[in-house]
DNA sequence: GTGGGTGCAAATACTTTGCACCCAG
DNA sequence: CTGGGTGCAAAGTATTTGCACCCAC
């Protein structure tokens, strides 16, 4: 059955997994790449992509797409948790606290499906925003 | 004020306005341009995103950021509604009732944001491969 | 030593945009 | 008529990939 493929621990994945984790701003891959490359200068972002990906693939990161934007964005907390996404100034933020379980089952009920996982993704403003803002 | 910009309705945006309140699929924008493709022949993928683009900003479609994918994908039912969607054979279903108001009020209250949506999508397995599916 | 991993650059994929012509109002 | 809209193609971004060399195991 499914033997997980070996992956060899190399300094650019290391680093990549331990700014990922560090980091709590969801980074796109060239933060990512930028902050990375203070330790390593001559990593690429080809690299950056391989490894994001498959640290994606082995349950170690996530892969979020933001409403708005064109890029893709990385997170390094794999717990189940919401997210906030200033239209503004396109913060994100997490969101610990929602009925995340509640909320599977609530769908498992209504749509007789088995359920896997779900996303949940607010727009906003953010508070900062609101301030700035002429309303 | 935020006196609307007139728009015209040329015979392409109302093709596509119609096709995307006609289809279910969520589709990507070049599914549009080959279904809007049939009617209007010479229709460009440019005049698609476009029109997309100003219909999303009237508040007529939604565009929509998904997980694994690249591209985008659009949304002519503007009601607030969740979807699920089946690991196995694709099937993207409307799920109308979940308590999405309250959801908004929570997460405001958590984060302080001022709402202005979000986006609920469960993954799982429907109930046809459920019954498929050796477990 | 060996095969997966990397740096580099070219290629892809998706979306946006400049421009000259066109047509809805 | 007139200015917004369109088709076309080229440009812009984000991401992926081919290849030769490199290094973790």
């Amino acid at each position: 059955m499914a033997i997980p493929k070996p992956f060899r621990m190399t300094t650019q994945r290391k680093i990549i997994l331990e700014e990922l984790i560090f980091l709590r701003s969801h980074p796109t891959a060239q933060e990512i790449h930028s902050v990375v490359r203070q330790r390593r200068p001559r990593i690429s972002l080809g690299t950056v992509y391989r490894n994001l990906d498959l640290l994606c693939n082995q349950g170690l990161a996530l892969k979020i797409a933001t409403e708005g934007g064109t890029q893709n964005r990385f997170d390094g907390n794999v717990a189940p948790h919401a997210h906030v996404h200033c239209r503004d100034c396109g913060k994100l933020v997490d969101l610990p606290d929602m009925p995340q379980d509640e909320l599977e089952e609530r769908a498992a009920l209504e749509s007789g499906f088995q359920m896997l996982g779900h996303r949940l993704e607010f727009v906003g403003i953010c508070p900062v925003c609101q301030g700035k803002t002429v309303v």
